[in-house]
RNA sequence: GGGGUAGUGGUCUAGCUUGGUUAUGACACCAGCCUAGGGCGCUGGUGGCCCUGGGUUCAAAUCCCAGCUACCCCA
């Protein structure tokens, strides 16, 4: 059984992170570098985000279907950025059995390529489109930095969705859209706040055009991004030969999105939310809502029957709920359990319970103790919506006060340095300016907000050129 | 890309400097008893290729080299 915490969140946030995965039964580590093993209690909450993003892509009239791991070295090197970005974090296979093969093959990066090969054969006319087509698998990139449970593997499971419009504005406005599922997703079931943009020309995705973010705010000032959604204009419909038959009888290049949100958002979510007692989950994602701890000194049975009754009026009402009667452990054992495991709430039932026909209830946020008739259970779920809601709110409000507006160049490097918050800033946006911004500060541009803003500055705050846009800057995981 | 630190039953660790009986302790786990409002108590028990491979030595958890894994710092 799991032990407590040993490191405060404050002092050291990547052994803490790493304790509370492990410790909560989350993921582990396996024995190959930078690929995680996610046990049942981490895959269940993965599962629950992919059931709410598969209908929002279906709502859409996404489809799924799925295509190959491995991608031939030709098909991926067709569009120049494209294979220039990847390259370096591609793992290949070179050898089936004994036997060489004539052309070496990529286990997928991402499956723009692999995917736009069959699209090409697929799209004839303008009544093919659009194509909206999404996969849920796994993508491999060699990553040489250190690898993070969740956070980054090398390993990962994602979903990305390929979509292919006949005009620029139906495919952007796609990315736009999809953006958006992200951002509602990340709010409504993980209770993660994000902020949505613009990637700079340096951090978009290799071969987009535009690349959509939404990134949260950690509570040592970094950011983290979260999803990304990316209009992808002609750059792969031309090396890959899509083509459509207009209206008008004249061949046309479609404009494409791809998009992808991974497990990482989970990994966001227990840096954004736990604290030194262990995981703080919200009641949307986590396995058990609430948890039903009896607490028995005499007339056990009757209160073991109230603790049952209680249970199914619970599961009746389609709440999440675990009774841990199990006698080998105590109930303080159990409170510390189900606090590491980030159980929004807790449910005390004893002989005092019983006598007064109530339920003695416990959130995990604030360990706010309360008490409740047992004739007012139903309003249980109105609670659990509640502790979403100061979950999320709460860490909107702590968000807002970790990012400053700046146009002091000496202040943007030494808060950049020190992670002491997260700088707005005007910007020139250019990827030599990007580049003496992270050697000099660790950090880089987050994001560009969608809606064009007043400068905060006419100057750029880094090299005082032109201004374009503001833009956010912090050290990222 | 460069440098550093660490790895001992499931977990955390003692031992390593100065090589030498049966590898230390706590927690967890198992059996039995006892218990219950924030990690109950007692008794007994199981569990180790001391990360892997090589080297030095009469002798290696201990010294040396390499690798793997995790973490940290610098670019």
């Amino acid at each position: 059984m799991a032990e407590g915490i040993s490191v405060k969140k404050e002092s050291d946030l990547i052994s803490w992170y790493n304790q509370v995965v492990i410790k909560s039964e989350m993921a582990d580590f396996s024995v190959v570098k930078g690929f995680a093993v996610y046990r049942p209690y981490g895959y269940e909450m993965w599962e629950r985000s992919v059931e709410y993003l598969d209908s929002k892509f279906k709502s859409i009239g996404v489809k799924n279907a799925y295509f190959p791991l491995l991608i031939p070295e030709s098909i991926l090197s067709k569009e120049k950025e494209h294979i220039a970005g990847f390259n370096p974090e591609v793992a290949w296979v070179t050898i089936g059995g004994d036997t060489e093969l004539d052309e070496r093959l990529a286990i997928r990066p991402t499956s723009e390529t692999i995917m736009y090969d069959s699209y090409s054969k697929w799209i004839k006319s303008y009544r093919d489109l659009p194509l909206l087509i999404n996969q849920w698998n796994t993508m491999v990139r060699w990553e040489t930095k250190e690898t993070r449970l969740f956070l980054r593997g090398r390993e990962v499971l994602w979903q990305e969705g390929h979509c292919v419009f006949k005009t620029a504005e139906e495919a952007d406005k796609n990315a736009r859209d999809i953006l958006n599922f992200y951002k509602q997703f990340l709010e409504e079931m993980l209770a993660v706040p994000v902020i949505a943009g613009k990637k700079s020309q340096s951090e978009k995705f290799a071969g987009a055009v535009t690349t959509y973010t939404v990134e949260a705010i950690l509570s040592n000032n970094f950011m983290s991004q979260a999803a990304t959604s990316h209009y992808l204009g002609q750059n792969f419909s031309k090396p890959f030969d899509i083509k459509f038959l207009d209206e008008k009888n004249e061949l046309q290049y479609p404009f494409q999105t791809s998009w992808g949100i991974s497990m990482r958002s989970i990994g966001i979510m227990l840096l954004v939310h736990g604290d030194d007692k262990g995981l703080v989950l919200s009641p949307h994602v986590a396995p058990y809502q609430c948890v039903i701890i009896p607490i028995i000194k005499e007339e056990k049975d009757k209160i073991l029957e109230y603790c049952s009754q209680i249970e199914s009026k619970l599961k009746e009402m389609g709440v999440r709920v675990l009774l841990d009667s199990r006698e080998e452990y105590s109930p303080g054992w159990k409170l510390n359990e189900y606090d590491l495991k980030g159980v929004p709430l807790k449910i005390q039932i004893g002989k005092r319970e019983l006598d007064n026909k109530n339920l003695s209830l416990k959130t995990r946020i604030n360990n706010v103790q309360s008490v409740m008739p047992f004739s007012e259970i139903g309003d249980v779920k109105e609670k659990l919506e509640d502790i979403h809601r100061s979950m999320l709110e709460g860490v909107r409000e702590d968000g807002k006060k970790r990012i400053k507006e700046e146009s002091s160049k000496e202040n943007f490097i030494k808060a950049l340095k020190e992670s002491l918050y997260i700088v707005k800033a005007s910007w020139c946006g250019t990827p030599e300016c990007e580049d003496k911004i992270k050697n000099e500060t660790g950090a880089t541009s987050r994001l560009i907000p969608l809606e064009d803003e007043k400068l905060i500055n006419e100057k750029c705050i880094f090299c005082g050129k032109e201004a374009k846009v503001n833009a956010y800057f912090a050290k990222s995981y």
